[in-house]
DNA sequence: GTTTGCGTTGGAGTCCACTCCAAGTCCTAG
DNA sequence: CTAGGACTTGGAGTGGACTCCAACGCAAAC
């Protein structure tokens, strides 16, 4: 047997420090789904483990790009339901990541306007 | 006196169709002053003015960018009291360009690691 | 001149994503 | 061994920004 020299976890609370998530959005989030059931210690407090935390940073990074909570579900099922489902998660990336390309390119948009806004009081 | 060419005035409907939002979002933020009361027809219709549409776009544009409704209100509020305001116009603007920015740098930043959670899933 | 549809109001309801609460248990530092 | 902080639960509450509703009045196309 191999030498298991990381086995880490963590408590709610040093989870939340390490994903950004509060303590409760980590428990809500276990609740509906969007994270598996968490490893427990005998008298019930969750440990979560480093594999955890990786999984917490895609849905981190996906929540913080705007994916609806609903669509992260929809994504964290087609992790669980194995590799045949990796096409699939492909697309639901993809689109993602076209809509992320969007929201960028508006934003940079409607920045300009701003500073052209900015300008423009800077000579009245 | 002037020659008066263009006085258009339009109809909620074809306001909520040229400034983006809907005619309850335009009779929600006239209500709560984000625009001043609109003129009205005899009978009480709102009738807007193209000055209307313009102010309309520059809150389309910062609600686009995530300033919340309560900022808006406030520069709202700076834009009614005058010219005397202008200098805190533009610290709020440029404020507001900074969490633009802000907000662009960590988009780019995820999107960038969608990017290679797909390149990833395409070597399964 | 009537039908179809656009507009009015105040107020209630919705949606999303948390966030908080109370009452209790557990852990750990001293 | 005890004090204080961290953790547990189910369920209720919050905040922001709309969005919808009913019951009605007005408009404009035919």
């Amino acid at each position: 047997m191999a030498h298991n020299a990381t086995a880490a976890t963590y408590t709610i609370g040093e989870c939340a420090r390490r994903s950004g998530f509060t303590m409760d959005t980590l428990r809500y989030y276990e609740r509906i789904g969007l994270i598996d059931a968490v490893e427990r210690t005998a008298t019930g407090q969750r440990r979560f483990t480093d594999a955890d935390l990786e999984w917490l940073g895609t849905l981190k990074c996906l929540r913080d790009t705007g994916m609806p909570v609903e669509q992260m579900a929809r994504f964290a099922d087609l992790v669980r339901d194995g590799d045949d489902t990796i096409p699939e998660r492909i697309r639901l990336l993809e689109a993602h990541r076209v809509a992320v390309d969007d929201r960028m390119a508006d934003l940079a948009a409607k920045r300009d306007y701003i500073s052209g806004k900015i300008a423009y009081y800077r000579t009245v």
